[in-house]
DNA sequence: AAATATACCTCGCCTGTCAAGGTATATACA
DNA sequence: TGTATATACCTTGACAGGCGAGGTATATTT
């Protein structure tokens, strides 16, 4: 749970697409998820700001559900764009991994 | 080098930091090092900026150093307190990383 | 003399995170 | 009946780090 901001900053996009690539949820949901795989939260600000991004950019699009436990819900569908996006940004990451491993000594086979 | 902003953001330190873990450096010196080993370069805003911030909390000091070839250098050196504080990011990148892994559905063994 | 490489620095903008505050619905229980 | 709790969503403004744009100064090369 050590995880600060800013090593989540620029991942929040990618996880909550990566979820709604298994299935349409909502914000709770995605958020109950998250805990209880990693016992990390995205907080509540963080998490809409990145949904009204998100549909900004047409990755994903939105529609109301019912809530039959509990208050009305809106659920999240990712797009073909925003499929297309995810790839992508899986591969940076990726990338972004192997790129900050060598730069911190990490990696195997450092000595040089 | 197709890592962003938001990728790099909450590493600068620990990379500058890891830099100096080696040896006593200076900010055109890291940069090139970096480079060179990824392809990546920092902005010098970011680098500049970053020394600040780490001489702030004294992580790092610094020393004029003569430039046998080229314009001044101002050295850096990594301090106890700086060691300490990379071994506990290092730690906390590697937590991160497992986390996001898990997130992004990266990981094995994730079918539930 | 001018161009290039080395080397450092500051200012102000931009963007994503988050603390703090708010609203509304359904269920449990006393 | 009332009130506490869990569910669920939302907005505003502050903050911090990265970076574009601009600047200075020295040494070497042409």
């Amino acid at each position: 749970m050590t995880i600060t901001s800013d090593m989540i900053r620029g991942h929040t996009d990618t996880i909550i697409l990566a979820h709604l690539e298994e299935q349409d949820s909502y914000g709770y949901q995605i958020n109950k998820s998250i805990q209880e795989r990693t016992g990390y939260i995205l907080k509540d600000a963080t998490l809409y700001t990145a949904f009204r991004r998100l549909e900004d950019v047409e990755y994903i699009t939105s529609y109301w559900g019912d809530g039959d436990s509990g208050a009305r819900r809106r659920y999240y569908t990712i797009t073909k764009k925003g499929r297309q996006a995810l790839l992508e940004m899986k591969k940076e990451w990726q990338e972004a991994k192997a790129i900050i491993d060598k730069l911190i000594h990490m990696e195997e086979g450092y000595y040089e």
